[in-house]
DNA sequence: TTCCAGTTTCCTGATT
DNA sequence: TAATCAGGAAACTGGA
């Protein structure tokens, strides 16, 4: 089953990036993660935002959606080496990629090179082949079952995003849950906690880009400085794009019942870890 | 199939 | 006035 080839580019025009650093991430509407796809890379970024046109910030969101989207861990990537902007990032070689990310490299290769050529060759499918065999220093992928591209099973995870059907906006479908305008997969693992992903932002300052910040280390007490762009990374997360803050303080505040978290009186947008949360402090990492 | 945990959604009212 | 907080209620999902 060639995936690539019988995915359309559809690119919504809300996934383009136009701006640096946003200050409110509240307009940045996130693609459906349904549309996952061996292509999934070229219509998130879309084919108007050339990655060489790229901020730093930018390419460290790209960063994470390749995290994300392979289930890669985050510290299995010094974000330190990809402190660049995106004309340093593209001028990157196969080799730059592997030393700077190690076994990961080749992925995020890959993955440049096909929105390279999406931006240049607009609505023309990428064909990740001709980019292997274009490499000519061997390739040596070392991920043969992690091709994203030869097959449908890369990841059990992965396979999980990919929608089982795919009903038309106006399908009856998409309208099984009026509150529920996203569809979880089947075999998609529970995966993360809300506090869980709140906590490894904060303690993944790389993948934190002023999102939220420790006010208090050793008490667990932090501050959510983008609360709606870390609703949207939430909502990113679970395939759900209509996530706002609102909703995410609400799952927060049902975690104050299990001392998950703690109130903190008087501070907006200010949490505290409480005795049942775990990992957060630094005796525990 | 049922139950449950963990959200998600919507809501009202209070507070900043 | 808008943003945020608080919490009730119902709905939903995946897993056991």
């Amino acid at each position: 089953m060639v995936l690539h080839s019988t995915c359309i580019m559809s690119i919504p025009s809300t996934a383009s990036i136009d701006s640096q650093l946003p200050t409110s991430w509240s307009s940045y509407t996130f693609p459906e993660i349904s549309t996952v796809m061996p292509s999934y890379t070229s219509r998130l970024w879309s084919q108007d935002s050339q990655p060489q046109y790229w901020s730093k910030y930018q390419v460290w969101e790209w960063l994470q959606q390749m995290l994300d989207m392979h289930q890669i861990d985050a510290a299995s990537i010094p974000f330190q080496n990809f402190d660049v902007d995106g004309r340093q990032l593209c001028s990157m070689t196969f080799q730059d990629f592997t030393r700077a990310a190690g076994s990961v490299g080749p992925i995020l290769h890959q993955s440049l090179n096909e929105l390279k050529w999406n931006s240049q060759f607009p609505g023309v499918d990428f064909s990740p082949l001709d980019v292997i065999k274009s490499e000519p220093d061997d390739f040596p992928c070392p991920f043969p079952e992690s091709n994203i591209y030869a097959t449908d099973i890369y990841d059990p995870s992965f396979q999980s995003l990919v929608p089982v059907a795919s009903p038309t906006p106006s399908s009856p479908d998409t309208k099984r849950s009026h509150s529920r305008p996203y569809q979880v997969k089947k075999h998609n693992p529970r995966g993360t906690h809300l506090w869980e992903f709140i906590r490894d932002i904060l303690l993944n300052p790389e993948r934190n880009p002023g999102l939220i910040k420790w006010e208090d280390r050793t008490e667990g007490v932090f501050r959510f400085l983008k609360s709606e762009a870390v609703a949207q990374l939430w909502g990113k997360k679970k395939n759900n794009s209509s996530m706002t803050y609102e909703k995410l303080s609400r799952a927060m505040r049902y975690y104050y019942k299990r001392e998950i978290l703690e109130r903190v009186d008087g501070r907006r947008l200010v949490y505290k870890f409480g005795r049942n949360a775990r990992g957060w402090r630094e005796s525990e990492k």
